[in-house]
DNA sequence: ATCTTAACGGAACCGAAGGTCCATTAAGAT
DNA sequence: ATCTTAATGGACCTTCGGTTCCGTTAAGAT
């Protein structure tokens, strides 16, 4: 978060006590800072209304975090530790539609909907919360991309197929529907993004 | 732009006189906004600022747009005016990649991609400016489709495609690598994004 | 148990984003 | 050419996001 380039390494507020208040007052800012980006969005997120929501003083809030683009990097940084454990369903087809309907299911929900949209949104605004995003993402990825190469191993796709590459190619065109609009996000969606990105893995797309 | 449900309609600000000034005014406003956007994304996105660039009174700005998002609503009912003509090379491959390239070429833009990665994270923070991006790229995406719809008739896809589904499909993995990370938006992965599309519509997966 | 000081939080403060007022300019109708 | 008034833009004002100050609380070391 806070890799300050001061002389000899000044420790950023937080890291020296992290025990017991400090970690409280992380949670509460934390959901806090969820709670109010699913409500009103990134642009109207107020770090005073976070400070109030998660009864901590508006001053502290300023402290550790500074700028909305700030704790919305720390707010991923967290969730990228509470990584959703994938399925393993013994088929390409059937791993990669669960994977669909898990990431339908995560932006129809009417929280962590819009808080991903917001989520990204303040990705586009700052750097260092972009990266926190890349590195969400990364985590996310890898973990599902344990099914791709198990059914590489099972013959069921070429050798060499970049696995990760498969499991973006199941989320991407969600995305694109939540960011650019263009057709409901339902299950039809879901199923016909996992069936294209198996029909181009079996046509070997994704042979790096 | 100004739906405003008073009694009566009263006219929105520049909808009596749109001849001569006015008009000089919101193309001055309009660059301004969008280089504004490009430099220092939606988040750094200041009225103030916008009407300095335009050379144009604060006042004027605030009145006609009153909020950044509103603004940026214009600009992409602007945008989706100046719509590309796309090619027709005569085969899916050559079309979807020169789609793709396309994309690409426009993401990679020093100005084009800055300006719509906040454009996007702009519709995020505001169902209007949100309505107003998803009418551009159904322009743009209904521009494309015709390759797609060419490409059916010649009985390279399978009848029944959904044409408008297959271009974004193209587009979506590049969208997706923009706003998430996750690998270089270069040439191969525009080339692979075309492939994929082509693939998975040849097996039939948009057919609706 | 005691001590040091990291971290918190209330109050007061500051600057600029955003809005109001009104005189000036120029579309567009006659 | 003349007139009406839509639209602009400068000056001024108000609100509030963000910061600073400093006293209070409680981690963590002894």
């Amino acid at each position: 978060m806070d890799a300050e380039g001061e002389p000899d390494d000044v420790p950023a507020t937080g890291m020296v006590r992290p025990g017991g208040r400090t970690a409280r007052v992380r949670d509460a800012v934390l959901r806090a800072a969820g709670d109010a980006l699913a409500e009103h969005g990134f642009g109207g997120l107020d770090l005073a209304d976070v400070a109030r929501r998660a009864e901590v003083g508006k001053t502290t809030v300023y402290r550790r975090w500074s700028t909305p683009a700030g704790l919305v990097a720390d707010l991923l940084a967290d969730m990228a530790e509470q990584s959703v454990p994938r399925t393993d369903l013994g088929s390409l087809d059937a791993d990669l539609a669960a994977n669909a309907r898990l990431v339908l299911r995560t932006l129809t929900d009417p929280r962590q909907g819009p808080l991903f949209t917001s989520v990204i949104a303040a990705a586009t605004c700052d750097v260092r919360t972009a990266e926190a995003l890349h590195r969400f993402y990364e985590v996310r990825v890898r973990e599902w991309a344990g099914c791709v190469d198990a059914a590489v191993a099972r013959g069921e796709l070429p050798a060499g197929t970049d696995a990760c590459e498969v499991v973006r190619a199941v989320s991407a065109p969600l995305y694109y529907r939540l960011l650019t609009g263009g057709g409901a996000l339902d299950a039809a969606a879901a199923d016909r993004a996992a069936a294209a990105a198996a029909a181009a893995a079996r046509a070997g797309v994704y042979v790096s």
